[in-house]
DNA sequence: TATTTGTACTTGCAAAATGCAAGCGAATTT
DNA sequence: AAATTCGCTTGCATTTTGCAAGTACAAATA
């Protein structure tokens, strides 16, 4: 797998790790729902390929991101959830979209959505973290 | 060049743009120098290759996050420096970094710089975003 | 003035990552 | 028992990356 690192510096360690064009849309789908099964991440919009999913959801369990999960329902299925170390990644997953508020043309959705965010950054984040680590 | 779209996702919108292994620590590099040769970029330690170099910063560009200049010492030399939507990053690079603080293992040095920033956050992002701006 | 050096790239090619389509084994449904 | 769902894996074409060498122009040097 991906295992070369450059440089010592945070950022370049961090784009080691999640710092592709995919992990970081994985990672805001479960901030949203919270857990997902593979085939939700495939049904998601972005149209990943299979096999791309499939390899950036082990980098992520891997360095401890997401973690894999019996599914209460079946055996066949697996859910997907962040760790705490995934759940911190939320303040970055702010600001990207706070950045891209301000520079993008975004569909109207989108800003509204950040509308709540920027009322108050600080509190949303807290309570967003908090609604991520209750046990489901 | 890269002009393929995926989603309308601030996210994915943004990592359209910087989402790859070096646009960032370029952007690092000038949020730390204010501005740089194409010869400094290459000289930062993280050994990018200058055909990658040239692209990024090709796309950089074209995307608004760095501007070139006249250099005034010489008319072969090139600055490259942050825009203003360049600088706005910065808080999404220091959110990256204080979760590399927390999650990874990094050298003292960028421990202490980091000590700093946790210290009072918006402020430091402030003086920052005002040290930047100023016209060299 | 001629020549060498510095600076910002470009080019060619091999290696790696990505993307697409099909396939596969186990679990579940019919 | 057969068909379908689910979470992947595999094979292969395309794209991106990485390395090394080369090029064009400006500037310093002889």
């Amino acid at each position: 797998m991906d295992t070369k690192k450059r440089s010592d510096c945070p950022i370049s360690c961090s784009l080691d790790i999640w710092g592709d064009k995919w992990s970081l849309l994985i990672v805001r789908d479960l901030m949203f729902a919270k857990q997902c099964t593979y085939g939700d991440f495939l049904k998601s919009g972005e149209k990943i390929a299979t096999n791309i999913l499939a390899t950036r959801l082990q980098m992520l369990e891997e360095n401890g991101i997401v973690a894999k999960l019996n599914h209460p329902d079946s055996k066949a299925k697996v859910l997907y959830k962040l760790t705490q170390k995934g759940i911190d990644l939320l303040p970055v997953m702010i600001e990207i979209n706070l950045w891209a508020d301000k520079y993008l043309t975004l569909p109207a959705e989108q800003k509204a959505l950040l509308k709540e965010v920027k009322k108050n950054k600080e509190a949303f984040i807290k309570t967003r973290i908090k609604e991520l680590k209750e046990t489901s």
